[in-house]
DNA sequence: TCTGGGGTCCTAGGACCC
DNA sequence: TCTGGGGTCCTAGGACCC
């Protein structure tokens, strides 16, 4: 889907045709904290992209307004109205196709391969196309190509409502120019490495060999290597079990006394809990306690008990049990604010 | 202008077992 | 004064994705 979130608050209020649209935390003048969790169009001619901080979005916003253009309208989100929207997306692609593998709320991968040409395989995607514009008002783009890799990135070359084919014999002409960081998995750690091997283009990485990729890159390497190719064998899957559930808050302030953290962090539990719950779940194994402190310094910290434990005090009993350590350490050293908490549940029943 | 929330997968060291 | 090979499980950390 293109810009889902942004796109759908523009379709729900007229008022806001045509306007630079941020769905993600609330600026608070500029002082907000988290991060923008879509942008549409309109707001990207501001700069204004998913992921960066709510703040630098709100200048962002603040500049084009001095410059006499409209400023963005920062929108909280409704998060279980997008889920409405996908799980009617879902019902439309399904009137088409059999194998559907939703891949996140706004993108799924569809098995083509009964069309039997690539001539009917665009025919079926123009279909879906206008059906979720007619029935929802909502663009999307599509990649066709022979495997998820190729189809994926096909996919992201034309957006916003565009359509991408990518035969087999096209395959390597399609990647060679294209930057290694539209390879799905190659993020900004993996670019950088690969720069400093003079690797930036799709053709550059596929001129090294397997072994150098091994070398540098381990097991993943190798998936490069392979993924610099456009080979993939993965498999439209309809299934995916839920290997993990989690909650984690950052405060609007760092916090530092310990009843009111110890407090967050039982109703955290709980949370998780209940959301455990919700998905059908039973119980868990492992729980997994995610401090973050001022400075955004991560520590985990882990218990795994020896049989299933399906009691909400347990959890909260032993999420604060492995949070104590840090509370002991802040009575002897100095104090060091927390801007995060999180619980974490695997190992699930 | 500091950096959300909900996930998945991989690595590496250590304990432990046969 | 030395200690293999193969395997699983657990912990902590990190990269990455939407």
């Amino acid at each position: 889907m293109d810009a889902f979130f942004a796109a759908i608050e523009e379709r729900n209020r007229p008022k806001l045709k045509g306007m630079p649209i941020v769905v993600g935390a609330d600026p608070e003048g500029g002082k907000g904290r988290g991060v923008v969790s879509t942008a549409n169009y309109k707001a990207r001619e501001y700069g204004i992209r998913s992921a960066i901080p709510i703040g630098e979005a709100w200048e962002k916003s603040e500049a084009a307004r001095k410059a006499g253009k409209p400023a963005a309208v920062f929108i909280g989100g409704s998060y279980g109205d997008y889920g409405k929207v996908s799980a009617n997306i879902y019902e439309i692609v399904r009137k088409h196709v059999e194998q559907i593998e939703r891949a996140s709320i706004d993108e799924m991968y569809m098995d083509l391969s009964f069309a039997g040409s690539y001539e009917k395989a665009i025919e079926i995607c123009d279909a879906i196309k206008e059906e979720i514009r007619e029935q929802e008002k909502l663009t999307c783009s599509i990649g066709i190509g022979p495997n998820k890799l190729v189809a994926k990135i096909a996919s992201d070359r034309k957006k916003p409502d565009g359509l991408v084919v990518v035969e087999e014999k096209e395959v390597q002409d399609f990647l060679d120019p294209l930057s290694v960081r539209v390879i799905p998995g190659i993020g900004p750690k993996a670019e950088v490495e690969l720069q400093k091997l003079n690797i930036k283009a799709i053709s550059d990485l596929r001129k090294v060999s397997l072994e150098t990729l091994r070398a540098h890159f381990g097991k993943w390497g190798g998936e490069m290597w392979r993924k610099a190719r456009g080979i993939s064998d993965s498999p439209v899957e309809e299934s995916h079990e839920t290997k993990s559930v989690s909650k984690q808050e950052t405060f609007h302030k760092d916090l530092l006394d310990p009843v009111e953290l110890t407090g967050v962090l039982k109703k955290l539990a709980h949370d998780t809990f209940g959301a455990l719950k919700e998905d059908g779940f039973s119980g868990f194994r492992t729980l997994t306690l995610a401090v973050r402190f001022k400075g955004f310094d991560t520590k985990t910290v882990r218990h795994t008990f020896k049989n299933t434990q399906s009691d909400a005090h347990t959890l909260e009993f032993e999420a604060i049990k492995l949070f104590l350590p840090f509370l002991d350490k802040r009575r002897n050293e100095r104090a060091r604010p927390i801007r995060l908490l999180g619980v974490r549940l695997e190992k699930l029943t």
